[in-house]
DNA sequence: TTTATTTGAGATAAATTACTCCGAAATAGT
DNA sequence: ACTATTTCGGAGTAATTTATCTCAAATAAA
């Protein structure tokens, strides 16, 4: 089951591991996190950029430069970051993806996966990047290969 | 969200229309499939060619010719047309999708996904295209736009 | 002020997925 | 036997996603 493209799977192994560093003030090159999640460098850059555009992250460039946290990593949820490269009807289009629906006019799976759909919504929009990233830390959880 | 690929859609999609007709002898042709759900021909006869070959559908050529079940409806689960073309480890492989994952050496999404991805899984292997189609058919739910 | 370093932005390339096309093989009806 | 119809099988094309490359702009430190 491959839920999320690539971009959004990279964006939050990132965060996550932002998160879960002690010093949250300084910047950290994307270059050290991209070696660090064994994730292509220019394609995390592309990535943490857009984050950056969208208010998700700061960065500052030249020597000593890199990304931060804008916002507190305790204000993002994961679902905000979903939205950003998934779009924001991700919970709305679904299995099928017939056009035009509604409860009125659903397709067959439409009960079926309306459950499973709004499940992993409410858990997503309850968890922040900060509750996961101190629990990536604590529990060593890998955020690599 | 897009949990399927388009071909599982419209494997589901053609197999849900077959499972919903009264006659279930007789053989449809995928033309026929094709302009009903408003899906390409050349690739419906594709996914379906797939589908007799994996013993779901039988298929005769010629006038008259076309597709119809091989297994009564009330025998395939629709998990099983999902493994046919997403693969048999779409319920193991999933979001974060970073290899050789344990209970051991979790992601940090493991616990959440984990539910999720079971839910779904318990739900699909339990529903068959005879009951799906068969409530398409009565309630009108539609497989075309 | 110069230099080294790092993000920003956009073009390009590779890989995957989605879809199309064509001719061969089978089959029912005339 | 002939013809029209339909699936089969494989090749080819288009679109989307994923990844790479190049150079400009900013910035810290020497
Ligand atoms: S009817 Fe429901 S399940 Fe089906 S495509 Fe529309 S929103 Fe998705
Ligand atoms: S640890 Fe679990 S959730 Fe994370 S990629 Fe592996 S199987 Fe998926």
């Amino acid at each position: 089951m491959k839920a999320f493209s690539a971009e959004t799977v990279y964006a939050l192994r990132a965060l996550l591991y932002l998160a879960g560093r002690r010093d949250g003030e300084s910047y950290l090159s994307i270059r050290k996190i991209s070696e660090e999640l064994e994730i292509s460098f220019h394609f995390l850059t592309k990535i943490l950029q857009m984050l950056t555009q969208k208010g998700i992250l700061t960065s500052s460039r030249g020597p000593a430069g890199g990304v931060r946290f804008f916002r507190a990593p305790d204000k993002v949820s994961v679902i905000e970051v979903i939205h950003v490269f998934e779009g924001n009807d991700y919970f709305t289009t679904c299995m099928m993806g017939l056009p035009g629906c509604s409860d009125k006019a659903p397709c067959p799976v439409h009960d079926l996966w309306k459950e499973v759909r709004t499940a992993m919504k409410s858990r997503l929009e309850d968890v922040t990047l900060a509750e996961m990233g101190t629990r990536t830390m604590l529990e060593r959880l890998r955020l690599s290969p």
